[in-house]
This record gives structure tokens, sequence and C-alpha cells, in this order.
DNA sequence: AAAATAATTTAGTTTTGTCTAAATTATTTT
DNA sequence: AAAATAATTTAGACAAAACTAAATTATTTT
């Protein structure tokens, strides 16, 4: 088991979460999410070509190989688990522990690893919602979409919120939005395109499309 | 507050573990508990003496400045939390938690370290039985001596074992003893200083004083 | 106190990861 | 299909933190 610097990780995280089920990623993509220029990219992909974590050609955008792959869920599986710890266990709330994740996930001892997991139940997502691989890499994830999507009155849960800002948990808070709550969509206004929404037992209340969508839910498991 | 790189740390980290209550620290000690050769070591301390965390005047030898020691109690104190987290609750064993956190001290958040410390119950010292420092760098230490230098028969408590190495934890264990056990000298033998020691209700058992030095204690509480 | 030895510093390189400016390749517009 | 624009890469430089080899200062021996 190679290490990685702390750069290199960022890389290929980044490119992780940039890159789809298809399609390149290119170099200004990456510039832009990483705030480096696009030269000083161009060093570090072909720096991870030789490492034979990318597959990579000079103007041509790149990809993760399946080693480039391997390693960026090893990242992710450190980064979520130490969101759920720092949730869970040292009460941080939801918007301050992306940051403190981001140099925690750098530590790269199996052992702890393995053990904090163990420690924490294995669970299966983080604070967000988004799920954690276990130790080979594997995740699994149930079918969710964002509530612009769903049908009316069906019973649903959160299971996602795809935009962590300062700014989005102030709404999800004003409305008693959190990962597991129950919710269902009464009522869709084709205007606009926002949504009535009944959470619980609380008074229904309007979102926009544009908050909507960042809202994502899994069929309830019990109702 | 400011911050340090990883390098940085580690320099003011072993400069404080090598410096005493006085007296100065050699440019080649620190070469050699840093593995690192003294020409590089040369280059850090002007980069540490102008940053005001030391004072250095080149041949003559150096010491921490006030505002390093409070970097350094800072250090120590991110240290020895995650060693007793690690030991606490995930679980290491004694001898393994020094490692890791030798990474985890990097991560600087001071609200993780805060929190981290409450979640544990505001710990006084480590698994090794080291002091740890709180929010202001205090050190409360019991006063504590090896036992080759208590009286006999006295009833103590083991505080702190000043080798961490594999055989010396093998030993330990072979006898029973941990941080916290109680145990008394019930002999001195002349001829080599080394102990005759009953600990707890065991059979009493012989050590050198080439392993009883290393074993700290102090009063005990309630005998 | 001079000579020998040891400790420390200086000078000049190296590696990693970044940058700017210029050159090259790809894409879009007219 | 040129020309213009955008994206990407190359070339050369820099800062941090390490290194080796040589020079300097301090200490110990004789």
């Amino acid at each position: 088991m190679v290490n990685y610097s702390i750069s290199e990780e960022n890389y290929i995280k980044a490119i992780y979460h940039l890159q789809g089920a298809e399609g390149m990623v290119t170099t200004n993509a990456l510039s832009a999410e990483l705030k480096t220029r696009p030269a000083s990219v161009t060093d570090m992909l072909k720096k991870l070509k030789t490492k034979k974590l990318l597959n990579y050609e000079r103007y041509k955008g790149f990809r993760l190989s399946a080693d480039g792959k391997r390693v960026a869920l090893g990242i992710i599986r450190r980064h979520r688990l130490w969101e759920f710890f720092l949730s869970e266990k040292l009460k941080f709330s939801w918007d301050e522990v992306h940051e403190v994740a981001e140099e925690l996930e750098h530590v790269t001892s199996k052992k702890l690893i393995d053990k904090l997991d163990e420690y924490l139940g294995f669970p299966r997502v983080d604070p967000h919602g988004d799920p954690i691989p276990d130790q080979q890499g594997r995740i699994i994830s149930p079918e969710q979409l964002p509530i612009t999507d769903i049908p009316l009155n069906q019973p649903m849960e959160v299971s996602h919120v795809a935009n962590q800002s300062a700014e989005m948990l102030d709404i999800l808070k004003h409305h008693h939005i959190a990962i597991g709550t129950k919710l269902e969509v009464k009522k869709k206004f084709n205007f606009d395109n926002s949504l009535e929404i009944r959470a619980g037992k609380h008074t229904p209340f309007t979102l926009s499309e544009s908050v909507a969508r960042f809202i994502w839910v899994r069929k309830t498991s019990k109702s």
C-alpha cells in the first residue's frame, strides 16, 4: 500500500468528485475546483499519470484509473468517517464538520480508520447523507432523488442535501429539515416549480425550486 | 493565533522535550532527536528565531521563548489528547498510540481539540502517565519519582513509564504493571540495585535497576 | 598557547508543489 | 476554412525543507 502526499490526495479526491459515470474531466474544471492555476494542475496530472492513478493524454482530458478510484474511495472513507465522528460524538454542527474532516482525512493509518469505523458502529452514511465506503471501497447507496422529482403525497425521508452552505443550513433549520426527516410533497406550482411540503407534524411550507433541487430523499423505511 | 508548518511544529516539540528547566539545547542534540542533518537544523533555527519562538545566537545554543513554549504546550496537548482517545475509545494498545498521535497532533482546529477534551472528560494524564496541558497550557503534574528512589514499604501507584518500547511493554505486561497499579518496594539489593516489588496481591518479583528506573510512581491517593 | 578535534554554520543543490508568461493545440465564430 | 478565442501545456522561477561539502568557530588535548 503506497502513500500519497496531501497534495496528491487532494487532487485525486477532487477528480473523483468531478468525474461522473462517464465523460472526461478538464484541466480548467480541476483548476477551478482546487483553486490552483491550470499550469500547476498540468504538472500534477503528469505525476499522477506516471503513478498510474490517471488515464491522461495531453489536451484530451482525463479520468481516474481503477487504482486511482480505489485510492479516492479510501480518502472519501476517511473523510466521511471523521465527519460522522465529529457530528455524532463531538457534537459539531452540520456545517462545521467538512472543514475539519478535510485535515483529518490525510492521516492514513489503516488501523486507525478501521478501529474508528468499528467504534462508530459501521455507519453507512455521513451527516450529509453521503454514503461511507467500506474497507473494500464498496458503496451501498439506496436509490435517492431530489424532491423536485418525486410524486405527490408519497411518504419519503431526507437522505442527502447536495449543498452544504451556511445559507442552505439556515433554511433547513428554519423548516426543521435534517437527514432522516419524514416529508411529503403536497403540491407543485407549475408557475415557478415551487413545492408545498409537509414535514412531520409541522405546518406545511413552500420551497423554491432552487432550494428544493438540493434536497434528496428516498422511500421511507417505515412511514 | 498563527499557524505553523508540520516541520516547524516537529522542531518546536523536539526542542521542548530536550530543554530542561535550564541549560541550552545544542544543534547536534536536536539533529539527533529529529534525525535531520545539523545543517538543516541550523536553517530552521534561523527561521524560528525570526518568528520569535526561539532565543538563539549562532554557535551558542538555544531555548524556546515564552511564545515558543506556549506553542509547544499546544502541540503536546493535542498529542496527548489523541493518545488518550486512541487508547481509551479505540482500544489501541499502549505502544501503538504514539505513532498515530504524531500525525493527528498536526490538525490544528482549536474547536476540535477543545471538544475532544470535553468528550474525553478532561483527562489529566495520557496513557503513558504524562500530564495533558489544559486550554491555557497549564500542566498539573503531581510529584512523582522513579521507584528506584522511594522508601521501602510505602504504598505508591504507577504514574508514568519513561520508556515506551515494545520490550518494556512486554516486561510490564508480564508483571501486571500498568498506569495506576498499586505497589510497594519490599527490599533493595545493594549488590546490583535491583528491587523486590509487591504489586497488588500478586507474588512479589524482582526488577533490575535498568528496568526500575523507568517506572515512576506517586503517593497513592487512597491506599 | 598552539594543535587537534568537535560542533556549527555557510554555500550551493535537490525535490515538491506552486506561480507567471509564453507557446501550443483545440474549438468556435464569421 | 480562416480567424479569433479558449483551453492547455511548456519553460523558467520561487519558497520550503531537506541534503552534501566546505568553511568557520568552539572546545579539548598535548
